[in-house]
DNA sequence: ATAAGATTAAAACGTACGTTTGAATAAATG
DNA sequence: CATTTATTCAAACGTACGTTTTAATCTTAT
């Protein structure tokens, strides 16, 4: 059953593995490093979680599902709204999905941010089960950019979107860091940042 | 002395070793996997190379090398034709660089754009590795767009160009793929592709 | 031809990996 | 309370890793 002690250990392994792999990558990050971190036992990652792979695919599940629900309500109502919405308002709801992962405690949202940029970038077959759990999310917006572009050949929006997420990851692994455009988790420097963004990209879009 | 077998056993390692990197990573390439392809000893890597780390170095440094050369003289070049130049043609400087790899034979260069990609969103240490390299040509690009765009802030020019490394990043990884951008290394579809990337970049750029 | 140096080869080094096992402990259930 | 179930733990499993060693082989030059 679920305990308040097994819940505790599961969450620990969930949360060090996270800015573990957001750090050194998946290849890169050793359960037993995780465990030490965590102050679990080694053979706890496999009690909760069957597998390295399993642990990853637990982790990535943890952070994508909301921010996939959340691309989805918010295009569903933004859809309500005003049919079709502009490229900036899709946009909008395709960055700040994701950056309202950094809202809430500094340090940890960072990590998780960061975490999002680097598990995209991995190789197979982490690749495959990041794409996979974001498919939902990545087809509602390209369909709702191709109605805002009615004009433009689907396979070109296909890979100017494409393009935005390759420029929403990088700001996440850059997130933190010197010099990056974002630094804080502050809801005003994500705003701001969101809004520069969208600047960009939509030009881009458009182009 | 350098003979003849020397000199092809430490370029096949070379050239398995990129291949390889470029699909599984850094971490997720071991030594043994690359002898075994390369069909050479195991001890040769060290003997040649000295460590797996100084394999990878000098594998980037065979790519990155003349890059870094060609963005030089081109942007140079550039200079003394029209001073400043134009955002478009640094930024067909910037992408054409990367993007003349692909010229020749094309699953072999199809490869090498893909390593590019690929080791530059590698976890340190290997990421300051490639930075290290990189850094001349990146200045240099910063410096000119900073001319052709006096009006913007430093600060703010730093993120655009930090975006459109991300972007070519992910033309790279995705080269050959289905879906995108670039699917064949002739010089045509290139051309063609590096124009609207460009296109699209120039306008966020502006914006 | 022979000595010196450069390269290759096979085997083993110690370490660390993901995973499994089986017993000990804690929690929940009747 | 007894018993079943859930969880933790220490230890070991077999495998694979990067690296080192020592000897054999090939090149080159005297």
């Amino acid at each position: 059953m679920s305990t308040a002690t097994s819940i505790d250990t599961k969450e620990q392994i969930l949360n060090v593995a996270e800015s573990m792999i957001a750090e050194r990558g998946f290849a890169g990050t050793t359960l037993r490093s995780i465990v030490s971190k965590a102050g679990v036992n080694l053979a706890a990652v496999h009690y909760h979680f069957g597998s390295k792979e399993e642990l990853f695919r637990a982790t990535v599940e943890r952070i994508a599902r909301p921010v996939v629900e959340e691309v989805l309500t918010d295009l569903k109502q933004l859809q309500e709204k005003d049919d079709p919405p502009s490229v900036e308002e899709i946009l909008t709801v395709f960055l700040m999905s994701s950056m309202k992962l950094l809202v809430g405690e500094r340090h940890f949202s960072i990590v998780r941010s960061q975490f999002m940029g680097r598990c995209r970038t991995e190789p197979e077959p982490i690749q495959s089960i990041v794409h996979k759990e974001f498919a939902p999310s990545s087809e509602a917006l390209l369909d709702a950019l191709q109605q805002a572009l009615p004009d433009q050949p689907r396979s070109q929006l296909a890979w100017k979107f494409d393009l935005a997420i390759a420029v929403l990851i990088r700001i996440q692994m850059e997130t933190g860091k010197p010099g990056a455009l974002i630094q804080s988790s502050q809801s005003e420097d994500i705003q701001k940042a969101v809004s520069q963004l969208v600047t960009f990209l939509a030009a881009g879009m458009r182009s």
